[in-house]
DNA sequence: CCTCCTGTTGTCAGTGACTGACATCGACGC
DNA sequence: GCGTCGATGTCAGTCACTGACAACAGGAGG
């Protein structure tokens, strides 16, 4: 209907984002979002799945990034290691995006929805994790294990990284790999 | 309405897992599992505040056992080591659980829904493992890594154990506990 | 230029998860 | 017997989603 047909599901995008953040997810209804863009309801959910979906749609580009970046990592390194690498080659693409993923951060945190969707994204990025491990030729539940230790140790990275830049994501990283290494030594022997 | 009304929460948490059991969770109505307790759907939802969490009731009771562990762990342990002292000494609880939990599981595991929501509810006992350890001393972020790490070992256990018994839960937490420490130990140098 | 095809959208009716407001009813203390 | 309180029933309403069908645009082929 209104001018500009480039991408739809773009500007539906933006406009939930910003209609989340105005009024916040739970008070912002699926028909408000279509309408600010100039199209109808049922026009929203055949681009989106559902309401919260609207808010997770880059989640594919991280996923590829993060298992090509598997693929393409030294063979010398272990499951974890190669993990940890990885993690290490792709921060600069979260460190981009800063701008849109901290108050998209902030608005997911104090909405419970919103908290449980991004935990399901986070499993599936952990099983994709673990798939890209075992084109590497690490057996099944030891993919599975490492890709869920290291995702730990990532998502506390980037989490506290998220609500404080302060230190840096690299640095922040690097100082969750040590950190992970020292807990786990004194818990071993 | 009906005789007994000793606990009508009970009884729609049984009738719930049956007809969930029986037509799966999506082709099952709020409606339908309280009409088969014979009261009514306002009265389901005034005993649960949404249909998933029905078959989430019981999860207080882990969070209680893993968090009253956690406080009666050993002093010397470090943060990861408590962790695991305290999932070891809550296994026979698991164990024992089993009959209701593995057919449980199965169904969260072919219900995004319902997976959505078990990832809430380990998250919600992630941060709770944290507190607990920072009740001991433990700091603020390390206790959170520590919560994290021990988790993904932990559920990971569970998890497998769930969908073969075969090796014990005892014998599962062992053995990735080890697996968990020399994963680190080589991604470590 | 007409036509057919395909992809995107609008329209409409319907289901089901929830919620608030209010009435009812039985147990219980007084 | 009476007032209170907690659990329940009733009813109306909102909103997330879905299926079915019509409308309409642009492109391909004649």
């Amino acid at each position: 209907m209104d001018r500009s047909e480039d991408d739809v599901r773009v500007r539906l995008r933006q406009a939930a984002l910003a209609l989340f953040g105005e009024r916040g997810y739970e008070r912002t209804t699926a028909a408000e979002i279509a309408a600010r863009v100039g199209v109808t309801e049922r026009t929203f959910f055949r681009h989106f799945p559902d309401k919260r979906e609207v808010l997770f749609d880059g989640e594919a580009v991280l996923r590829t990034a993060l298992t090509a970046a598997i693929a393409e990592a030294p063979g010398a390194l272990g499951p974890l290691a190669t993990l940890f690498w990885s993690f290490r080659s792709i921060h600069p693409l979260l460190e981009n995006n800063r701008p849109y993923s901290e108050p998209r951060h902030a608005l997911i945190a104090r909405t419970p929805a919103l908290y449980e969707r991004e935990l399901a994204k986070t499993a599936a990025l952990t099983d994709a994790l673990a798939d890209a491990l075992q084109l590497r030729g690490v057996a099944d539940l030891p993919a599975a294990l490492a890709a869920r230790t290291g995702m730990a140790a990532f998502v506390h990275a980037v989490i506290a990284w998220l609500e404080d830049p302060e230190p840096s994501l690299g640095e922040r990283l690097e100082q969750t790999f040590a950190e992970t290494v020292a807990l786990v030594a004194e818990a071993g022997p």
